[in-house]
DNA sequence: TTGCTTACTTACTACTAAGTAAGTACGTTT
DNA sequence: AAACGTACTTACTTAGTAGTAAGTAAGCAA
């Protein structure tokens, strides 16, 4: 169209962003540089800061992009056709992968990104709080309506019942980096069997 | 005795240790560096280096004395003497302690650390392993032994739970940072609620 | 063909990091 | 008084950090 978007453009911003993703969930914000992308791209670190002049827009595109895929995601059909208990067995789903990558477990971008929390440039702390807080709310829906059809249970209000759970989530992750997977199963299972009744 | 001890030299290395502490548990161990500390001690970076020579021993260091400081909490008669709900009770009250911290809420040494794992010399992996461990190992031995008397309640195995439950700790705290305390405090209630039974 | 845009590279600045070697002031020991 | 150990400072090296300014090759547009 208009934007002529060439391809090798469009791949280098986007292996940018992907490669910074992935260095961001391994060592954390304050651990990767521009050098480790440039080196790993093969190209040099002036190029990272031509399509991400700062490392704070770079993080904050990587949140943004984050939310965009949850927004997205919980809108599929395939997920909002399903009932409440395979909605939350979609959501540890990701946490499954994630804990399996290919290059050692990864924290989800929570769990990365709270930890140097008080280190980050604001705009990355302000879109860390809204992804947070839409995944928070969009379990507590799910959570609230497995409870009114039976389906789940559990006690207290289904927006602590989520903060909840997502935080043991975030948490298993980093344990499974430390222990290994099985620690993380074990977690898993844990608030498996805790939120789905016995019956089922 | 043999060793003389001076008074000063004992401050200044006790000083860093805590203060390196601190700012482990406020920014994670790749955004502090021996230039905040001997600032903020008043003295040359160089000091720093003379008490503990690299940051890998430096960080070591803080891990060993949180090790021991767990070693000698469990054993304590204070503690020892609880009951069970009353132990858990405790564990707890050390995480509100750092939630509700003077200079912002911190989190605890395992998500500080575990966020950082990758990226952390081998030594210390190897100490914040035994660390969660042994902790991990107490806590078990804690809801076992509630559960076995009735005055906890949970299903799975007592380390399943338990490990489940130190990961929902770090967690909170490092949602509490990110949303502030009043989320930490649904959490814990929620944590609360579901191990005590409802009668009790 | 001239000019403009895109996507870089080269070469740099300014700064910070961990770590080291040599020197010094001071108190204790001999 | 001489020697020694402790606890530093001064001055340094090496290697990285984010970020910038200027140049360039390739492609498209008028």
């Amino acid at each position: 169209m208009s934007t002529s978007a060439s391809a090798t453009a469009f791949d280098t911003r986007t292996r940018i962003l992907n490669l910074a993703e992935e260095l961001l969930l391994a060592r954390g914000f304050n651990a990767f540089s521009y050098q480790h992308i440039a080196k790993e791209l093969q190209v040099k670190p002036a190029a990272i800061h031509y399509h991400y002049p700062s490392k704070e827009e770079l993080g904050t595109a990587i949140i943004r992009r984050q939310l965009m895929r949850l927004r997205k995601w919980r809108g599929l059909p395939r997920v909002t056709e399903l009932t409440p208990p395979q909605q939350l067995e979609a959501l540890l789903d990701v946490y499954r992968q994630r804990a399996a990558a290919a290059h050692g477990p990864q924290v989800c971008f929570f769990g990365a990104l709270a930890a140097d929390f008080l280190t980050l440039p604001a705009p990355m702390q302000q879109e860390l709080r809204t992804f947070s807080e839409e995944l928070t709310q969009w379990l507590a829906g799910v959570l609230a309506a497995g409870r009114a059809d039976g389906s789940l249970q559990f006690s207290g209000h289904p927006f602590s019942k989520a903060a909840q759970v997502l935080t043991t989530l975030a948490g298993s992750l980093q344990v499974a980096r430390v222990h290994g997977q099985q620690q993380f199963q074990y977690i898993l299972k844990q608030l498996h069997t805790e939120l789905l009744p016995a019956a089922a």
